[in-house]
DNA sequence: CATGAATGAGAGTTCATTCAT
DNA sequence: AATGAATGAACTCTCATTCAT
């Protein structure tokens, strides 16, 4: 039982990984369920064994990734440290997804153009959930002083935003490494807050 | 011959902005030549009299858009001010751009999955001519000691993101007009310049 | 225009019979669009220049078979002449339209399998107006005292019911003439009523 | 041996009941094999193992409805009683097949879209002995002057069709019980064949 | 015996593209 | 200069069927 449901899981899994990476090379549309197969050695007709269609999979994609991001955040936010010291922690840990797992954040820009009515309203609030976080610790220190701002949603939103145009132009061999851009992503998104 | 030359001209650009208009409501792939030609009561067939075919004119949509908007940023440059006043301007412009023609820019942000080796070199060429610009301001600003920062490419890609970033959220009826968020985005990335 | 109305008008008729001729060779499952294309030489994206899609297009086989025989029994009721002579003469004409467009008649008989909530009311509601128009004869008869049943309606589905269930067994090349059987039916379909 | 053969006869009687079941109400080609082994908490693989495909195991539904029925009308036949007698309580077994069991009389009725050349010739073989038991009768009836009409193979027609004809109309909830039914179809086919 | 998983052929549908008129 | 009509390739999705375990 457990073992066949972890095999299943697993399964899934491999295929969501799979869809993430070929929907970020080409796009919702132009990602065929053939080469979301292909990648595994599957043919197309076995995803439709895993997931109900493409929404769904594409869906359970966002999910996925979202869960996972949300929850390291969590952790950075649970330690007992500064809100600056929390901020810049998720800043890093924001860069390293936008970079590092690029093929996934990307489909959460964008949610309107892929998604039906009924599969958009739980994608959109696990996204709001994951800026909450940002905004509770931006609060959080505008309370103890650490920043000084009027603006906190907006200034949410210019981080969340510059954070996620780095992939716009992030190249593995450019000169810098992923440490000096979340240095000085830091550096500079809290400039911004102070 | 220019008489019909120019009709044909008009005409072009009657189906580029209404390819604009269609691309950004759908998406790209969505957009289907038989709705760009149905909202200038024409029939697809005819579109191709105008252009070779939907990469084209997807394309020649591009040009224009970047066109137009590289002309305002010169004016404001060309303007006598000080680089913080002509930052500030160029902040409002690319900012009324990005919400008003959002339909434009978002087409700019991701070319990479809509064309076609061909065609992407000399968009990205336009793309980096319009970033250009704003470096330049920006290095002629730490020149006269207005702005003080060490990594200026870096600056200036946290401009631009956290300013296409706002289309993602803005809302005509939010709380905020768009002068407002002109006026504070100006203000918040000035801190991050200076 | 008008010319160009007919010539579409014409095809989607076109379209209508071999799609009534695939669909009662095979069944509505079996006739594939393919198919129902290759037999005006076309190909099946063609079909959907005339129809929305290949329940549409059955429906409107529907339609016009329904329109067209009930234009027929309504001129054989319109002639002056006893309700015994009106229906026989429906009767045969039923039988006519059962066995020479038999492939057109079969489809009427399980809507419901095939059609989806919204076209199948229409549908049932011209079987009514078809079956109504036996009713009529039938109820006037009774009132002349041509005819003396206390069931009226079940009689009209004995009627209805021997009769369509003829082109399970006819046999072009069987024993009887087409002009037999329609006398040997009226006869024996009086009796019932009588 | 036997009791293995038993159990797996069994099986293959209750994989038909579910067969039938889900066949009628969605019709041959919308009834999965996933469905119906659904219906008995199996998966369809396992139907593999007791028929060799779709085809055969509708098949042998199409056997055992018939060869049920056919009993059963054999056992009118035999009792000691008037030709019209036997008629009538055949009649009644007819329209309580064809509505209670409406869903295996379905399958009956059209069987060349169903099935192959192979299987269609026992089918049809076993169809004609189904409608030979009311041949028998109303020759013998015809013998015995009870019943006067010079076409008593069209006369059986337009009693089975009429009959088969009341799965398309009959509802459960209408105004007329089955017994009533049953009683007015005797009474006027008994008119036909007098 | 039963199943979970995979397959592959084929269906309906969409749409950019073509071309005679 | 425009269009009506046709095309065909590509796509999503379904399902009977197979087979190792």
């Amino acid at each position: 039982m457990k073992l066949s449901e972890k095999k299943i899981q697993k399964k899934k899994e491999d295929i969501i990984l799979s869809a993430v990476k070929i929907v970020n090379e080409k796009g919702y549309q132009k990602a065929t369920m053939e080469e979301i197969a292909a990648e595994l050695l599957m043919t197309k007709g076995s995803l439709y064994y895993y997931f109900k269609n493409k929404e769904d999979l594409i869906f359970q994609c966002h999910e996925m990734v979202l869960v996972q991001a949300i929850e390291e955040l969590q952790q950075h936010i649970n330690v007992k440290q500064s809100n600056e010291e929390k901020l810049r922690e998720m800043i890093k840990t924001h860069i390293q997804y936008a970079i590092e797992k690029k093929e996934m954040f990307n489909m959460i820009i964008k949610p309107d153009q892929t998604f039906s009515e009924d599969q958009l309203n739980p994608i959109l609030l696990k996204r709001n959930e994951y800026a909450g976080l940002f905004d509770q610790v931006i609060l959080a220190g505008i309370k103890t002083a650490e920043f000084t701002i009027d603006e906190p949603k907006i200034a949410r939103m210019i981080l969340l935003g510059s954070m996620n145009w780095i992939q716009q132009w992030y190249n593995p061999f450019g000169s810098k490494t992923i440490e000096e851009l979340q240095q000085i992503y830091a550096d500079y998104m809290l400039k911004v807050l102070k």
